[in-house]
DNA sequence: GTTAAAGTTGTCCGATAAGACAACATTCTT
DNA sequence: AAGAATGTTGTCTTATCGGACAACTTTAAC
């Protein structure tokens, strides 16, 4: 969401009228938030692709499908071995991060 | 570290040796322990190629130099909205994940 | 070799992630 | 439409992350 590719669309000029300009307090806020939420998003998709249900994941990932449940819509923030944990053992996959330095 | 790359190295068979098959609960351990090793070492690289120094980090990143020291090198765990922080306000850069369902 | 800068480690403590479990809501199946 | 499966939310409790700051160690500059 950060200002990486130059050309202007209408839902960033939007976001920036919306919440503010990039480098803001609340427009900070407003993306630090929409990550977390990203994450959420990235693992409902992951886990709709193994056909698993919130509780089926919960079990492998040794947790219960109230946190899942949680993670995925309103989470606020998360550890990264919990998160590491839920993909490894929970989805069997792997979790890649990456530092843009822009 | 996982199984992805198919053609085996002595180092993994080493490890095998070393700390137990994948998906034995020592190696699981190990994988881990290694994964925030790594990030470890990643946010330490970004850091240099800055030019700043752990506690110049700490600063913008609103920390001090012991955590980032600690990060750098035997942090145990971190929470996503601290390792955001740093790479945003500390870093100026970006984090990007993803999930690999192999 | 001395001094200063940079990095490491110990310890305390407040903030909060995450487990547990129940109650409720939503969606699916027949 | 009823019942079952799936997902959501409230609340309590425990474990631990992360801030603060001091003391110590290592590295760099002169």
């Amino acid at each position: 969401m950060k200002a990486r590719n130059r050309n202007l669309t209408s839902l960033d000029e939007f976001i920036d009228k919306k919440v503010g300009k990039i480098g803001t307090e609340s427009r900070e806020l407003f993306e630090s938030e929409y990550d977390t939420y990203k994450l959420g998003v990235l693992i409902q998709q992951a886990r709709e692709k193994k056909g698993l249900t919130q509780e089926q994941l919960a079990k492998l990932a040794g947790t219960n499908k109230s946190y899942i449940s949680r993670l995925e819509r309103n989470l606020k923030d998360i550890r990264f071995s919990t998160l590491q944990r839920i993909i490894n053992d929970g989805l069997g996959g792997h979790l890649d991060i990456s530092i843009n330095l822009d």
